[in-house]
DNA sequence: CTCCTTGCTATGTTTTTCGTAGCACCCAAC
DNA sequence: GTTGGGTGCTACGAAAAACATAGCAAGGAG
């Protein structure tokens, strides 16, 4: 695992100014992140319950997210499964208007 | 190039629905696509000049990128280098208030 | 005990990203 | 006309990330 996991403050890939924003497109940017945020909009998933959400991705990387995203304080494991913290949400609300945007994109 | 360009109503990495949101995810989670995004929210930058706001991505992974992006109606290449296009322009303006919950998230 | 589910790790392979070098083109200066 | 600068972009080998598959250890139910 060389992969750093980007934090505010921090130089990230491409970066080294620390600013928050950068950590954060860095962070977004990795495979499945996104996807994973996507799929707990709902309620709280196993970890095999998510990994058939994505699609079948590899337990490996879905493990390696989930360790970036709970470093990052974006979800968590509770008894029922992985949920996002009321910091996670807030972020996927940021994302919620994309699914009507993503309806005109499609028209494009 | 073994990579395929994620459209809205074919099938994607870990999505065979062809719903829009899917293609977006994937599209968007692919690295420095966000971040392409973002350094273009001001003036047009030469490929040189969208280079070296990324902080020296390789040209390959640029240009790939670029075509991406291209064929997705998000950018374009004009004289005065690459720009958003409208339809790139509102997707960015889902993601300014980033900005503001990065610098919350950057506190915990 | 057996059976099933849980989170997750170990392994080897494939795909993506990277870093460097450099091509082809255009234009202005000399 | 050739030198020097810019442009967009490509080629190539090396490194890193993501991949698929198998399986482990722990817990609970019957």
């Amino acid at each position: 695992m060389k992969q750093k996991i980007p934090k505010p403050g921090a130089a990230v890939r491409g970066s080294t100014t620390g600013k928050p924003i950068m950590a954060l497109l860095d962070l977004m940017g990795r495979r499945w992140v996104l996807r994973i945020l996507w799929e707990l909009r709902g309620p709280p998933l196993t970890f095999r319950g998510l990994q058939e959400a994505c699609g079948g991705v590899s337990p490996s990387v879905l493990n390696q997210r989930l360790t970036d995203l709970r470093d990052s304080a974006l979800l968590d494991l509770a008894d029922d499964g992985y949920a996002l913290t009321p910091l996670g949400r807030e972020l996927l609300e940021q994302f919620t208007p994309l699914t009507i945007w993503a309806e005109r994109w499609a028209k494009a």
